[in-house]
DNA sequence: CACTCATATTACTATATAGGCATATGCTCG
DNA sequence: CGAGCATATGCCTATATAGTAATATGAGTG
């Protein structure tokens, strides 16, 4: 039931940054293709079928979100997704939008 | 954690519209300001600050996403919180938030 | 150092959207 | 119906950002 308690407006720019980082078709499937650990940009670039600039821009957007995490291995760029939250975000949204389905199925 | 499949890609565009929804301070302001209930526009324009026309504006935004729900009662209209989904949403950022504020701090 | 591959960045165009102001719509009451 | 309050919407400008194509940076290799 959490806390019930209001939000310091001074979070709100910085939360609002986290959600708008996740507000892009682009990054959420880039957010999946590494559901299963880190992956290179060519790797992600090769999964998403995004142009290998704009997985990059992408990327760099979840980066400074705070949402991935970047190490470079070689010539590579290896991206990992930073906090699990990403997660239970993602499955809390999705939860909603299949229940929301379902009820329109229904009627 | 979680189940740890991908999303089917045909739900990246409505998640997305959702996440975009809550990417902007001022609707975590509105919603914040609907943390205990139902509230008319002109209470929300008191208790946010805003503009009527943008107060207005975002939540429509906020309720096309399907993130509150909206009923008329004579000359107002009232504003609610559709799913308390919204604030495990906003807990879990916060929550990483504050505990990334308090890493810096002991740096 | 020259060459190549992996990634990032720049410049550009097109589109979205926030915010302000004015105005329209909807409701209530006299 | 006409006045007045509550809410929504249209128009405008400014800013942000997605996408593309070209180019720059950076690492490895001979």
């Amino acid at each position: 039931m959490s806390e019930m308690h209001h939000l310091p407006p001074a979070l709100f720019a910085p939360v609002a940054e986290r959600f708008r980082a996740l507000g892009e078709p682009a990054r959420l499937c880039l957010l999946d293709a590494l559901r299963e650990g880190p992956r290179s940009v060519g790797e992600l670039v090769e999964l998403t079928g995004q142009t290998q600039a704009n997985a990059s821009r992408h990327l760099g957007v979840l980066h400074n979100a705070g949402l991935v995490s970047r190490r470079r291995e070689g010539a590579f760029v290896f991206y990992e997704v930073a906090d699990p939250e990403v997660w239970q975000l993602c499955d809390l949204v999705c939860g909603r939008l299949k229940r929301d389905a379902a009820a329109v199925l229904k009627e």
